[in-house]
RNA sequence: GCGCCACUAGCUCAGCUGGAUAGAGCAACCGCCUUCUAAGCGGUAGGUCAAAGGUUCGAAUCCUUUGUGGCGUGCCA
């Protein structure tokens, strides 16, 4: 058994539900079924290394007040054998356990046993997650949202794979559909303007520069020649000129920012195979569909959604909903994954409901669909507001943000919060190599501790990794240090429950500064063997955890600054 | 109008399924390098947790109403 807090945090309910079952074996409880306790770590280190409420939850059940039910189990508590030493009873009706000392070494003994595994956890008991993010729309560069999902997705499933998930990464390629026309016209229309043509780009055309490059490339390469042809055929050689290009980039973008793909889905595939055809024919089968006005709709309200849904237009065109529900019937059922994760900006979350309810009319779990809806970012430069204008094609690029900004910041900061939080992105700040950045003050105290085990190490005091027992830890930084080493699987779990990569961020700077502190009081150089040898392990231990941490967000983790 | 998300220190944010005096960082002020990286550490000051009700042993946390802000609400994607 490892000494971590999740484990700990079990054998306090073990111990308490024992207790109270030789209670009521007794006959001094009644035997009654008890509401959900929980046990956590006091905030006041006073109150003990773990505190339980049992005894406050229960009260009204046994109808006997807190502080004597707590006072009995204290008294029928069996400590032997476990962690702990001590128990304290404390007002209104805690029980307060307190760790023994052997219990810090053997967590930093179980950090340096099980190295670059140390953290991970089987949750996911192998689960099979597909996780979808960025799909940034391949009809222009990839701006400023896109960066945030690309942090965040790429981190959530690095994540779900340390808590013992299979995961798979994908992006969804809209290379079909109306975008593709407005696409395709937007192109046409600059290649004819190439050529002296008066003719003018409407209002909801793509006006960004990046399609003007595009006509006059393909005007250098071919001429006019496209000019006599049909306007059919042109669109058709304009977007397939231009749409490869445009994937490529946003490959080549997104691995530069160190985000590799398993998969890359076109959505044209769903077409050509059949596959939005049989979505359409399934759901009239289970009796989901109607027509009205000439169109065919899906009864989405009568599953949940606020409104029934246009599946195929008067005109015979299918909305983007139906590849939609194709594809992700091909998640869920044709590659049969467990659960499918949709990394989303918020401004889609009014269609999370339909996508359910389609799902729901397949016959599939809706419950398997997971959606992390993602709020806006604001970028913040010298105190101010950066305007984003996506109309004028003026918005800030994903990669002009990554040719400002290092790659570790980038996918650092947008890790910084809560997926679910609107949250400032302050460009300044991410710049700024000093202890003000979280990035450098995590880094830091890596390659801090890289130079001191170096340093002992020409000193010919090497980390000799000696036996649990005679490690030793009693200064108060030490202990703190230990005590956060032995939260990480806790927090993994934790992170990977609630699809929230920035616990690990937020754990990180936590851990440096406790670290930090730790290095400040406790020094090394020229103490006695024993107090020498278990700091370098505890500092061993610390560099381990960072590193380990550090590459699963893709952050390098500097061995000198 | 309706729906989703937010509102905690001057600023940016933590606060786990309700728990024991509400936490960090920045900014402000005061300190610490003849010893392993001062890109570091310590201290002081700063809050009616947007407002009002409710639920209970106990609420920043759950419920209701109100206010403010963001985003939705297409036979656009």
């Amino acid at each position: 058994m490892i000494n971590t807090v999740a484990n700990a945090k079990n054998d306090v309910k073990e111990i308490v539900l024992n207790a109270l079952g030789r209670l009521v074996a007794e006959g001094k409880l009644p035997a009654e079924p008890l509401p959900a306790f929980a046990v956590e770590i006091p905030n006041d280190k006073s109150h003990g290394d773990f505190s339980c409420n049992a005894a406050l939850v229960s009260a009204k059940t046994l109808k006997q007040n807190p502080r004597s039910i707590a006072s009995m189990i204290v008294d029928n508590a069996v400590l032997e054998g476990t962690v702990f030493e001590k128990i304290e009873l404390a007002d209104p009706g805690f029980l307060n356990f307190f760790v023994s000392s052997d219990w810090f070494s053997g967590t930093v003994n179980a950090v340096l046993k099980e190295k670059e595994n140390y953290g991970k956890t089987d949750d996911g008991k192998g689960k099979r997650v597909l996780v979808e993010f960025v799909s940034a729309n391949p009809t222009g560069p990839m701006h400023i949202g896109n960066a945030r999902g690309g942090a965040l997705g790429d981190c959530l499933a690095s994540l779900l794979q340390y808590a013992g998930y299979y995961v798979e990464r994908e992006f969804y390629i809209n290379d079909a559909g109306n975008q593709i026309n407005k696409f395709a016209l937007s192109l046409d229309i600059r290649y004819r303007q190439h050529f002296g043509d008066p003719v003018e780009m409407p209002e909801d055309s793509y006006h960004g520069q990046d399609i003007i490059d595009h006509a006059e490339n393909f005007a250098k390469e071919y001429g006019d020649k496209y000019l006599k042809a049909s306007e059919e055929e042109r669109r058709q050689a304009l977007v397939n000129y231009a749409l490869p290009i445009n994937i490529k980039g946003l490959e080549e973008d997104l691995l530069k920012y160190r985000i590799k793909y398993d998969t890359w889905f076109k959505e044209s595939t769903l077409h050509n195979d059949g596959s939005v055809a049989e979505v359409i024919e399934l759901l009239k089968e289970k009796g989901y569909t109607y027509e009205q006005d000439g169109a065919l709709w899906f009864r989405s309200s009568e599953l949940g959604d606020d409104k029934d849904r246009v599946l195929i237009r008067a005109n015979g065109v299918p909305t983007y909903s139906v590849p939609d529900i194709a594809y992700h019937y091909n998640k869920l059922v044709k590659r049969g994954f467990d659960t499918a994760i949709d990394v989303l900006g918020a401004d889609h979350h009014g269609y999370v409901p339909r996508m359910r309810a389609a799902l729901t009319a397949l016959g599939v779990d809706s419950a398997r669909l997971d959606v992390v809806i993602m709020q806006m970012v604001r970028l913040v430069r010298n105190g101010e507001t950066v305007k984003l204008s996506k109309r004028s094609g003026k918005a800030i690029t994903l990669s002009t943000l990554l040719d400002e900004i290092p790659m570790d910041a980038a996918r650092f900061f947008f890790n910084l919060r809560d997926p679910n939080t609107h949250f400032e992105f302050d460009l300044d700040l991410a710049i700024e190599e000093s202890s003000n950045n979280p990035v450098y003050y995590v880094q830091y105290a890596h390659a801090r501790i890289c130079r001191i085990l170096e340093k002992q190490r020409e000193e010919g005091n090497e980390c000799k990794f000696i036996s649990e027992t005679e490690l030793v830890y009693s200064e108060k930084a030490e202990i703190e240090l230990i005590r956060h080493l032995a939260a990480l699987p806790d927090i993994v779990s934790e992170g990977a429950k609630t699809y929230n990569p920035s616990v690990i961020t937020r754990y990180l700077v936590e851990l440096a500064q406790h670290f930090h502190k730790f290095y400040d009081a406790c020094p090394i150089k020229g103490e006695e063997e024993r107090v020498l040898q278990s700091r370098l392990s505890l500092c061993s231990a610390a560099k381990i955890v960072i590193k380990n941490l550090l590459d699963l967000l893709k952050v390098d983790a500097p061995e000198k600054m």
